[in-house]
DNA sequence: GTCTATATAAGGATAGAC
DNA sequence: GTCTATCCTTATATAGAC
């Protein structure tokens, strides 16, 4: 997974250029849809110049994926069993939430990837991926369980807090067509939603 | 949009095997990942003679997504301005997640478009898509002025029924190897999840 | 390291026999 | 209506000069 990092700096600037463009393609247009025409020319690099960096167009989607994925879990790997439960979930709302508006283009790879089937993924869903969920999944149930929680099945909850938030990504275009919005505006709106959503949701019934 | 139906039995029934089988790998590979082949090969008939039915592919895109949008529609429509507003917003919830599940090509045929910029919706979403979403955000808008409805942003809330609901259809792979499930019931669980999330975030504050 | 030229394969679409 | 054979474009990848 760790290749030897390139020496001069020419490369690692060749590398990165080539890495930002295929973002860019293969997050609109999926594996299959992009070109290394498109990339090499979205790189500033010739066709040959790009399979010069990497041995194949797949090898570019893996590098790419691969250097992501830590990054795509970090929110929910940052919720922290010592805190206040409601407050956290919230915040990891609000995590992934910007991570929608700041690296729409990475959730958007993600997302045509998953939607596809993931026939590049192998065992990244049911191996590290799983094996976080069911570690955080564990801390809300126990926080369930305390009283601490309104009691809702910590899978769903999980699943319905990827929904909510990577939708302003993935059908980012979808939004914008209802919303019209001039920027980014629409974010701070979905925050103020999602949050009130969610506490009124989480919060533990009263006892009294 | 309504072509002239097809005269003989064989006609329909060959163009109904094709839009089927296109249905599968369209929504398994998106637009450009899908091909002729494995078109042809799904519906039992030769790569000519498909073309035969269907003037090109995108023809067979476009026959396939302007038979279903309607379809897809259906459950929003059907959000009843005259019945009681949160029973109405679950039981909406409750149509989207029966549709994930009982048809879930459909739901990855559309996300395939959307995530990749819905290059060929045209004015779809502009149109009579955010036409009903307008109207519908004002229902809900009514309700929640009314104080009937714990007062939500209601596009925000849209999207999110949207999201979570969709997310069982289009994220399938991701759910089923996170929960493991051995058929469908993970989806009575989601809707659990959902009616009690949402009814605790709908249901407007005692005034008492 | 970077380019031009090209090999090779896949895939959309058509021609024409039956 | 359906098939075989084929055309032609696009796209991945490589060869080899510079």
């Amino acid at each position: 997974m760790a290749d030897d990092p390139p020496r001069t700096r020419i490369q690692q600037k060749n590398r990165a250029a080539i890495l930002d463009a295929a973002l860019e393609v293969f997050s609109q247009h999926g594996f299959r849809g992009a070109t290394l025409d498109q990339i090499a020319s979205a790189s500033g690099l010739s066709k040959p110049n790009v399979l010069y960096y990497f041995p194949s167009k797949e090898a570019i989607h893996e590098a790419l994926v691969g250097g992501l994925i830590d990054t795509w879990v970090q929110p929910l790997h940052d919720l922290d069993p010592n805190g206040d439960p409601v407050e956290e979930i919230l915040a990891y709302v609000g995590r992934k939430l910007a991570m929608s508006r700041e690296m729409p283009r990475e959730s958007r790879l993600f997302a045509n990837e998953i939607v596809q089937g993931a026939p590049r993924f192998g065992t990244e869903i049911t191996g590290r991926f799983k094996a976080l969920v069911d570690e955080k999944a564990a801390v809300i149930r126990d926080w369930a369980e305390a009283g601490r929680l309104n009691p809702l099945d910590p899978y769903h909850l999980i699943f319905s807090i990827w929904a909510t938030t990577q939708h302003y990504a993935d059908f980012d275009v979808q939004v914008r067509g209802i919303l019209a919005p001039k920027g980014d505006e629409h974010f701070d709106d979905a925050a103020r939603f999602l949050a009130a959503l969610y506490r009124a949701g989480l919060t533990p019934p009263d006892p009294r």
